[in-house]
DNA sequence: AAAATTACATACTTATCGGTACAGAAGTTC
DNA sequence: GAACTTCTGTACCGATAAGTATGTAATTTT
C-alpha cells in the first residue's frame, strides 16, 4: 500500500499521525458530519495533501477505520481467548467500556453505521462488513462454548451472539448519550449477572 | 400552537400529513442527511410553504418528533402498566420491535442522537431530553417493582432501567443494520429468558 | 366590489460542500 | 547543475446546502 519511493519532495507530515487525527474527527462528527475542512484542520495538512495522500474522503475514512480496528479493537481477539462463554462476554463488555469511554464516546462502527444511512457512498456497506467479521468470530466461539457445555440450557449460537452484540451496541449508544464509565460498568455487571452459566 | 384563523388564502396541504412525510424522510436519512429539498419533495409542498408552516428545519424536526412520540411511542405507556417488572420488559421489547421493523428500521431517537453529534444545532439536546423522560417513567416503574418484590435478588432501579434501555437501543442499531423481525424477537426472547424473576 | 390577509411559485442569496488546477518549493537521480 | 519527481499553498470549480425576496393567486372582511 505505502510506497517508500524516496524520490521527489518528502511529505511533511506523518501518515499515521494524520490518520489518528482524522479518526478523532470522524469519531465525534460522524462521516457526513466531518467536512474536509474539519479534517485538514485537525490533521494539520492542506486540502491537496489530503487528497494526494488518501485519495478522497471515503478512502480516508476507510483507512482511519483500519487504524481504529488495529488500535482499538485488539480487545476482541483477547476476549475470544477466555475459557468460558461467560468469560468471553465479560472481556467483551469490559473491553468495550475501555473503548467507548474517554475522549470519544461511542463505538466508531455504531456511529458510522447509524450515521451513513441513505448516503450515496457505500460507507455503511464497508462498516457492515467489518462488523460482521467480528461478529462471525464471536459466533464460532459461542458455538464452541455450546459444544463444550458452557450453557446450562439449550442455546442457539446465533442468538446468544446477537444478544451480546446488541448489548454492546446499546452501550455504545449510551456512551454517546453521556453515560459515564460507572454506569456502563453497571450495565455490564447486570448482563453478566444474568448470564446463563453452569 | 396551531391557529385556526381562517382568514386569507387557505393552506393547500394537511399539516399532519406533511409532518408524517417529513418524519419518514428524517427517519431514513437522519437530521443532517435530510435536505430541505428532500423534505419538500416528500411532503409535496414548496420551500416557502415549509418555512411558513414550520419555521425552519430544526422546528420541523421537533414537530415531527412530537408526532413520532404520540403515534409510535404509545406502547411505552402500555408497557408500564404490566403487572411485573418482567412483564414491563416484555411489552417494552416486543413493542419496540413493532416500532423499529417495517418501512423505517431503527428508532428515530437513536438515529437522531447518534446522528447529530457535533452539529451546530441543539437537536441532540432535545432528543436527549425526550429520551430521558421515557427513561424516567421506566425508572419509577422499576423502583415500584423492586419495592413489590419482583426481583429475587437485590436490584438497583437505575441499573436495571439502564440495562433495559441499553438492550432496546442496541436492538435499534441491529434493526438499522438489517436485522429482521425474527432475529430481533430472538434477542428479546433471550433477554427475557435471562431476566431475574421470582 | 375593494381592501386586507394569507399561501403559493419562481428565482434568488450567501455559505459550504467535496474535489481540483496550477504554480512554486523541496527533494532525488543523472 | 539540469532534469525529473513529488509535495505544498492558493485559489478556484460546480454542486448543493439552508433560507428568503418578491410577485401573484386565493380567500375573508368590510
Amino acid at each position: 500500500m505505502e510506497k517508500l519511493a524516496t524520490r521527489g519532495r518528502p511529505r511533511e507530515f506523518e501518515i499515521e499521525q494524520a490518520l489518528a487525527a482524522a479518526l478523532q474527527v470522524f469519531w465525534d462528527k460522524g462521516y457526513e458530519g466531518a467536512s474536509i475542512s474539519d479534517l485538514t484542520g485537525a490533521m494539520g495538512i492542506t486540502r491537496p495533501s489530503l487528497y494526494a495522500a488518501f485519495g478522497n474522503k471515503e478512502e480516508l475514512f476507510k483507512q482511519a477505520l483500519d487504524l481504529y480496528e488495529t488500535e482499538k479493537l485488539s480487545y476482541v481477539g483477547k476476549a475470544l481467548e477466555a475459557e468460558t462463554a461467560k468469560g468471553v462476554a465479560e472481556r467483551f463488555l469490559y473491553g468495550s467500556i475501555e473503548n467507548i469511554t474517554g475522549d470519544c464516546p461511542g463505538c466508531l462502527g455504531v456511529i458510522a453505521s447509524v450515521n451513513c444511512r441513505g448516503g450515496t457512498s457505500d460507507i455503511s456497506d464497508d462498516v457492515q462488513r467489518r462488523a460482521q467479521s467480528s461478529s462471525e468470530a464471536l459466533l464460532t466461539r459461542m458455538q464452541r462454548a455450546i459444544d463444550e457445555g458452557d450453557f446450562p440450557t439449550a442455546m442457539d449460537a446465533e442468538t446468544i451472539t446477537r444478544y451480546l452484540m446488541t448489548v454492546l451496541q446499546g452501550m455504545s449508544v449510551q456512551a454517546g448519550s453521556g453515560a459515564n464509565r460507572h454506569e456502563l460498568e453497571q450495565v455490564a455487571e447486570t448482563t453478566l449477572a444474568m448470564w446463563p452459566s453452569r
